[in-house]
DNA sequence: GAGTTTGAAACT
DNA sequence: CAGTTTCAAACTC
């Protein structure tokens, strides 16, 4: 990929990099924060992670294991504090790949000089740093962290042919609320770029910032959705430079037209986690819906439906359940899906949440240790430890058709799954069985007696309903704000995270997040961090940060548990 | 493109 | 919680 050559000099360049390490002005902010370059590495990763739903399992699918190839790649360069990081990189997959390339131009110093520099990017643009901006933008670029690190260089090392596009969004994420003036506006971009997670996802994809609040569904949810794109415009978020913030303000016409140009350069789509790429992608026709879904997980193509009954507001519809609105290639009758409808989409959202606050989050769920299981063909090469959520019910199509969620999705079959006659070629249950993809059960259940003790060989029992786990946004924040030491910018994060979620409905999974918008989601269940983590109740785990990541480690090398919720609910309050 | 099959979502 | 119905995607022809 090209960088877009501004960037690349900025970031690589060593002279400017020392001016501002130099600078008073440096020296001024490192000494203000708490927040400082040791943990930023790792938690601002986290944070985004945890913050930022994940690319839905989308990633569990053949994309997921390019994203993952690259993610490896990034990996090396840039000093992996665990294996957990990782993984909680690995729910902000996109976001991650972008810190990563981000990082791999950089020299090795920690995000904070990423951020400054990434930031440095941004206020390129007017040539020679503002240092009293960049003071006071500080906070907000730490509070973005990862996120926008990863995200800015990502967009800028994405796609090239973008890079005016993303470079200009990610200026607004991290600089300025992007205010929409018009909604129309914003919310036909949306699809593309979805105003919750989807921003952030979207983002993501096109490089905007990246929300906090994703849909964790459509992100996560790949199988079908993955679609984050275009999300529920977050009511408010628009104000909020920050979480959603960097909702690309781009009409739809400049969506499509990104999109296409996207499309055309061919990235888009493989880089891309599922959500994404069908955020981007399906604007074309079902069947176009269809040929992606089969390199994703389950689909990477954009979501378009063709419903007839439920008038797009129930999760039958794949636009809404994936946190989308409907549009112009969706077939579907008598839609209310659409931003004209926000109120009553978030209405219908939220009444669905409240039946089951995992609806909208990402169905599947990859394990933190997930390995690539490299096969032969493309279907082999699923991660080992993606699973799909609840599992299927499969009675007839031995889980070797789309109609099979976890096939769809790309993830082999667990024990969670009722199937009969499974056949699921990325993973029966039986021999799944007994692998890493329970681990969720199992770190519940070992959650249950104690932490890291090994798992027991006993089976797991059946099917957790995960929908049954809490999870709330507020426990969300609450967790953040743990991880973070309550720093201001945890509780930005928090905040920001709170307010996508009331704006949204919570959601992601990918609520996401997604999946994709989902996979974050997943990663924080089960990302590095979750690897840690014991499950105390199905909804909340014990977490036990890896020593890089964790200040509260006491010397003792006792380990500090903290509760987390698996999944953020994207209602704020629950 | 119409019709059928399938299984998730929704309902009772 | 289990059984049934509704629904729309996936699939077949």
């Amino acid at each position: 990929m090209d960088t877009p050559p501004k960037n690349v000099t900025q970031i690589e360049n060593p002279i400017s990099k020392l001016k501002l390490e130099n600078s008073p002005v440096f020296n001024y902010i490192n000494s203000l924060s708490p927040i400082k370059p040791v943990r930023s590495l790792p938690i601002a990763q986290t944070f985004g992670s945890l913050s930022y739903s994940s690319p839905p399992s989308v990633f569990a699918s053949p994309h997921v294991s390019s994203h993952k190839g690259s993610r490896f790649k990034s990996d090396h360069n840039h000093v992996p504090a665990s294996v957990g990081e990782e993984e909680a990189l690995h729910e902000t997959e996109p976001p991650q790949i972008l810190q990563n390339e981000c990082t791999t131009t950089t020299p090795p110093r920690g995000e904070t000089d990423l951020l400054k520099m990434c930031d440095g990017n941004v206020k390129q643009k007017s040539e020679t740093p503002d240092w009293d901006a960049m003071i006071s933008d500080s906070s907000d670029i730490l509070i973005f962290d990862s996120m926008n690190d990863s995200e800015a260089s990502t967009c800028f090392l994405e796609r090239p042919s973008d890079s005016k596009t993303r470079s200009l969004g990610v200026a607004k994420s991290t600089l300025e609320p992007v205010i929409n003036s018009n909604d129309d506006l914003r919310r036909g971009g949306r699809r593309r770029c979805l105003d919750f997670e989807q921003t952030s996802v979207a983002s993501s994809s096109r490089c905007v910032v990246p929300s906090i609040g994703l849909h964790f569904n459509a992100i996560a949810l790949s199988s079908k959705d993955n679609n984050a794109g275009n999300e529920y415009p977050l009511s408010g978020n628009t104000e909020l430079g920050l979480q959603g913030s960097i909702t690309p303000v781009l009409n739809s016409q400049d969506n499509v037209r990104e999109n296409e140009t996207r499309e055309d350069a061919g990235q888009g789509v493989e880089e891309c986690p599922k959500s994404l790429a069908l955020v981007e992608l399906n604007q074309s026709s079902p069947k176009k819906k269809r040929q992606f879904g089969q390199a994703g997980e389950g689909e990477s193509s954009c979501k378009r439906c063709n419903c007839k009954r439920s008038k797009c507001l129930k999760l039958y519809c794949e636009c809404f359940a994936a946190g989308v609105y409907c549009i112009g290639p969706c077939s579907c009758v008598d839609c209310l899906n659409k931003p004209i409808h926000e109120d009553t989409v978030m209405a219908t959202r939220k009444q669905i949440e409240s039946r089951n606050p995992l609806a909208f989050a990402p169905k599947v769920i990859r394990n933190s240790d997930s390995i690539m299981e490299v096969g032969d063909d493309a279907k082999s090469k699923t991660p080992a430890s993606a699973r799909h959520k609840r599992g299927c019910n499969c009675k007839k199509s031995n889980c070797l058709k789309k109609y099979c969620e976890c096939y769809q999705s790309g993830v082999g079959c667990s024990i969670n799954c009722r199937c009969e006659g499974c056949k699921n070629a990325f993973g029966r249950k039986d021999v799944s069985a007994g692998s890493s993809f329970t681990s969720m059960d199992k770190e519940n259940e070992t959650s249950s007696r104690g932490r890291t003790e090994k798992q027991p060989s006993t089976p797991m029992p059946l099917r957790q309903p995960l929908a049954q786990l809490p999870i709330s946004s507020n426990n969300m924040l609450l967790t953040h704000q743990h991880l973070h030491g309550a720093s201001g910018s945890s509780l930005h994060m928090s905040q920001s995270f709170r307010r996508q979620d009331m704006s949204l409905m919570s959601h992601s999974k990918i609520g996401t997040i997604t999946e994709e918008r989902a996979e974050n989601i997943e990663n924080l269940i089960e990302s590095p961090m979750t690897n840690m983590i014991n499950a105390v109740s199905p909804n909340s785990k014990r977490v036990s940060l890896p020593m890089e990541l964790s200040p509260w480690r006491r010397n003792g090398g006792r380990k500090l548990l903290l509760s987390i919720p698996t999944f953020p609910s994207l209602t704020p309050h629950h």
